[in-house]
DNA sequence: TCAAAGACTTGAAACGATTCAGGAACTGGA
DNA sequence: TCCAGTTCCTGAATCGTTTCAAGTCTTTGA
């Protein structure tokens, strides 16, 4: 009836009791006669009482808050919108929040750093893990929980969720050789990312398997400018052509294809393309390339989960996630 | 060097004031003497002090937290990053943390109430905007600051961003008569949104100002799911088939685009289409569609500073953007 | 019958900030 | 000299929660 929120002394008033005791009856504590928990939970439903954030977090320090780090490159790049969706769908149910941090064009290790000095989140879930991830590494020295997307490799385990790009790629060269290519390039994704070598290793891998050709593109990568890849795909001599690509990227994918066009090149006769893909929508204007899924939806999902579980002090060891879609 | 965040207290020490006269320099407030002030500043600088956000949440109730509340709808189109990562810069320089609310899928409602219900931010943006929009009525009803992406119609004034959509109906129009097109249809956006009426409004204006005939599509908009876009290009009959479209979406734009495409019909030859675009890519697989750039980027930053000043309290009147780009 | 043990409950302190009602020291005027 | 007014500073209370030491009451065992 009161027009204020309920507040642990109003259900203390409410029920006749003591404040501490609401507390540790709404938390199930076995210190507390089971009819009195009951009647306090009761009272607390009714009342629609909510914890109130602030005084948790003041007192305990808990933020219930899961914190994502944005990346300046990966804007508009299609993978963002779902992976927060992802994310979000992940938190669902429980008390977290989600905050997005912004980037700082100047010192990448900003965000990350503010976060653990404001202690302003109980979990991070960061993007575009390199090899030797200084984020990694200062979160650990410093004890705040983390999930990544994309592996680490300097000898230190944390949760991480990871599309498995080494077999999309050795995968993708077995598609190929079905097509009958011979020549096949790899348009991969920025060599300082982890998954630069994953995805070489699974090509180098199919290569070796299918007896297929590799065939060297230069410094491009997925992430070069849409119209560099696109004037690459339509000015490449024909006769060192490869007659199949391998691409990390559905943009670039599409860029180069535009360009194999307008070099009269048409795919699925003169050259195939294999491209990850998150969207249908590419599909339709580019029919011809063959497209795999990657679901970042999914992928922001179970980080959520997985850097919940790790703020629980569950175990390294399985949160750990190789995934093929 | 002790190793712990500073606080007001461990200022206090520091410079041997008492707690309230720290917080009160800090600030800022006359009643304190300009070089007491200086002094205490200095030495928070020099610590590294920052607020411990629980603390000042707790006893003023200010969360220092804008919301931007996700639409089940807005996933995987491209709007949602761009947004995002506007609203983010919006914030940039400023004490708000950015939180992303979820939607619910049974009640639209569910998000805005839970905000109000637990004061878990100090302002809220959001989107795809009714003429007639509860979100809006509740927040105005519960006096919590909001900005929206988009217009009401319900006599409530109150901050917003908007694109032109009546605009550049208007001028697409005129562009499709300079091209000599004559019979014109209108792939619009979901009759809902309060835009819908300013396209319209645009629309009909145009066809008036320019001789132009309207050639209606149906109950189809630019949610319609794109096979079903993509399949009534390929599929109209052809004398009553438009030679001119507007659309409001660039993924419906690319998907009608590639139906007449399927149908034999060439863009730039048989017909023209004109499509809102915030993305660069589709320009290069669709380059005979004329596309018109909307940008998101802006309206989340403009948005963002938007929503902060009307949680500061400033005049309404000069919190409303209609913008062209 | 009494002490010890157990079962429940509770008030007070603490987390870090702001606000408010004073208090001390000084000024100036009569 | 004294009173009133300024200027500047401060302790205490408060926001809502958790935790801890201590409290009451009942039960148990000898």
């Amino acid at each position: 009836m009161s027009d204020k929120r309920p507040t642990l002394r109003s259900l203390a008033e409410i029920t006749g009791l003591g404040i501490s005791t609401v507390s540790q009856a709404l938390r199930d504590s076995p210190e507390i006669a089971e009819e009195t928990r009951r009647r306090v939970q009761l009272a607390a439903r009714q009342a629609g009482y909510r914890p109130n954030r602030a005084g948790v977090r003041l007192r305990t320090g808990k933020t219930n808050v899961v914190t994502v780090v944005l990346n300046p490159q990966d804007e508009g790049s299609g993978f963002f919108a779902d992976f927060v969706y992802g994310i979000s769908d992940g938190l669902a149910g429980t008390s977290y929040h989600l905050v997005v941090t912004p980037y700082s064009l100047t010192d990448p290790m900003a965000p990350i750093r503010y976060i653990v000095e404001t202690g302003s989140a109980d979990g991070v879930i960061f993007s575009r893990t390199q090899p030797d991830d200084p984020r990694a590494r200062y979160l650990t020295e410093h004890g705040l929980p983390f999930a990544t997307h994309g592996r680490t490799a300097m000898g230190l385990s944390h949760p991480y969720y990871d599309y498995d790009n080494e077999t999309f790629a050795f995968e993708a060269l077995r598609l190929l050789a079905e097509k009958g290519r011979k020549r096949i390039a790899l348009l991969a994704p920025p060599p300082q990312l982890t998954y630069y070598s994953h995805t070489c290793k699974g090509y180098e891998r199919g290569l070796a398997a299918f007896g297929l050709t590799g065939v060297p593109l230069g410094s491009v990568n997925t992430e070069t400018p849409l119209t560099v890849l696109h004037d690459l795909a339509r000015d490449v001599a024909h006769d060192h052509a490869p007659d199949g690509v391998i691409c990390c990227s559905v943009t670039a994918a599409v860029a180069y294809g535009v360009g194999l066009a307008a070099a009269g090149k048409e795919i699925g006769k003169h050259v195939d393309v294999v491209a990850k893909s998150s969207t249908r929508l590419l599909s339709m204007t580019s029919p011809q390339i063959t497209f795999v899924p990657e679901d970042f939806r999914k992928a922001g999902r179970d980080l959520a989960k997985l850097v919940i579980a790790a703020v629980g002090g569950e175990d390294v060891s399985g949160l750990q996630i190789l995934s093929n879609e």
